[in-house]
RNA sequence: GGCCCCAUCGUCUAGUGGACCAGGACGCCAGGUUUUCAUCCUGGAAACAGGGGUUCAAUUCCCCUUGGGGUCACCA
């Protein structure tokens, strides 16, 4: 059981498109584990397929990764070993382990459906086979079109999964992969093989949804007599609906939560909790104190639910324990290029929000007017008559204000106006006309903020809506 | 359909035979603190899918059923 060698993982994608927040998190899950060990981890791209495969979407996935903090420790592109697939794929042939396959598609989906509506597994019947090897090879030579089949053997193959125990799969029901096709190109289970093998790794961790292909690489590593690695497959993140979470139009992709201003610290310690617990109650731990933790052994079996809650909760938690001047440096990519922001508005509203994307809204009233509707300004059941009141008692104690007005200052001289009033009825409304928001800083803050003039300006705009509202209610 | 995986509050989960009339967190609801909103605090509603076993004792072990998911490409 006990392996002396070191530990190595790696993520594998295929950059046919934005890295998805699927991928992040086993990516995580594979460096979180490498990193807990004193292991290596490996990012290698999967770009056999030509066709879907695409320069940007690499770009897209290692950027990303980058992000997230997730450095790898060795990198290679599956389209710059075709010599050593090749290698290899000659090795089986010539071993008889593998064979050439001259059925056409059209032959292969024909036996597919009626398998399919014998209610059986479709699978190749193993006609080419048979074929002999001087037949195949005059055929080759000829030029006809054939792809390569592993036979695989009609045995039984069970492995041991770190999280989920013993499977076990029957080869009889599998049928000969094609592991290269026409035209020699390599394919996915192959390809795979090889590369794990031959870069050492020692534990495969991977989506649930590679389970089915697990025995197919067992028979590949056997039919090469090559090293088995340790499996662990993840669970599966699920869209609400229980589905694969990869339909869910732009909010599949890592990038999304990116541009939403959802901090790394969040991310990763949200996709750390999908399927996986320390062993007490923590919730909110940064990445050091989970790879301090992290244990396969207590990922869990079934899919988890992607919860944009539970992610916003993180994301406030993590903001509000940030730095003030690390959280400035990001805040400022949320907000126009004009805005000339300060630790203290980062301050007053970091709790408020619960990404960083709502910084535009939340602190647009320290750069411009605010725009609420008239109705905004009552609190609870006051009517119109007493707000006018209300925010003419405040805009004489501004009034009267010095200057460059002191927040305790301001706070002292509009308590001692309110006396034993109603705080409610004299501070929301004012709340209202300095910001136009429900949620907002304090209003003493804000006068601070923004000086007895502009405070002025904007408790008048106020009083100004109000006749507005009872012209047009008369 | 075949094969494989899975199954505790709405959601993320704790729980590895007795300490569980099932604990935490998110969300929700109700109170409270605070100078208004938010924060914060307190409380509440909310789950072991069903049926058989095994055992003195099952959320925990076994079997069946049901349910959900994954996978069956010359994609990865």
């Amino acid at each position: 059981m006990s392996s002396d060698r070191k530990v190595r993982v790696r993520i594998a994608p295929s950059p046919t498109g934005p890295l998805h927040i699927g991928t992040a998190r086993t990516a995580l899950f594979n460096w979180l584990f490498a990193r807990a060990n004193g292991g290596d981890f490996i990012l290698r791209i999967e770009d056999t397929d030509e066709e879907r495969s695409d320069k940007k979407f690499e770009e897209d996935i290692e950027k990303g990764l980058k992000w997230l903090g997730l450095n790898w420790d060795e990198f290679y592109r599956q389209s710059e070993r075709d010599s050593i697939y090749e290698e290899y794929l000659g090795k089986l042939l010539a071993s008889q382990k593998a064979y050439y396959c001259f059925c056409t598609k059209d032959e292969l989906e024909e036996m597919r459906q009626t398998m399919l509506t014998q209610g059986l597994a479709p699978k190749y019947s193993g006609k080419c086979r048979s074929t002999s090897t001087e037949e195949a090879s005059a055929r080759v030579g000829k030029g006809d079109p054939h792809v390569i089949r592993l036979k695989v053997p009609e045995v039984k193959i069970e492995f041991k999964d770190l999280i989920r125990g013993s499977i076990e799969f029957d080869g009889a029901l599998i049928g000969d992969i094609i592991i290269a096709r026409d035209g020699g190109a390599p394919l996915y289970n192959f390809v795979v093989t090889i590369d794990d093998v031959l870069s050492e790794i020692t534990h495969v961790i991977r989506g649930e949804d590679h389970i089915s292909n697990t025995p197919k690489q067992i028979f590949i590593m056997q039919a090469l007599d090559f090293k088995i690695p340790k499996f662990a497959h993840l669970p599966m993140i699920l869209n609400p609906n229980k589905s694969k979470m990869s339909k869910r139009s732009d909010s599949v992709s890592l990038d999304y939560y990116i541009k939403r201003g959802y901090t790394k610290e969040a991310m990763i310690n949200f996709l750390a909790f999908m399927g996986w617990h320390p062993k007490d109650d923590r919730e909110i731990m940064d990445v050091d104190e989970i790879i301090k933790e992290f244990d396969l052994g207590r990922v869990q079996k079934g899919g988890a639910i992607f919860s944009d809650e539970k992610l916003d909760w993180f994301n406030n938690s993590h903001l509000k324990k940030m730095d003030n001047k690390e959280l400035l440096k990001i805040a400022e990519n949320f907000v126009p290029k004009s805005w000339k922001l300060n630790s203290a508005m980062i301050d007053a509203v970091k709790g408020r929000i619960n990404h960083l994307d709502e910084l535009k809204e939340s602190l647009s009233f320290y750069f411009k007017l605010p725009d609420y509707e008239p109705a905004t300004l009552r609190w609870q059941d006051m009517n119109f008559g007493e707000v006018e009141l209300n925010l003419n008692k405040m805009k004489d104690v501004v009034n009267e204000a010095e200057n460059d007005i002191k927040k305790k200052d301001i706070e002292n001289k509009i308590l001692e106006e309110i006396g034993e009033g109603s705080k409610g009825e004299m501070l929301w409304p004012l709340r209202i006309a300095l910001s136009g928001q429900e949620n907002s800083p304090s209003p003493f803050e804000i006068i601070e903020a923004l000086g007895k003039k502009e405070s002025l300006k904007r408790i008048n705009l106020a009083l100004q809506k109000l006749e507005v509202k009872e012209t047009y209610e008369t």
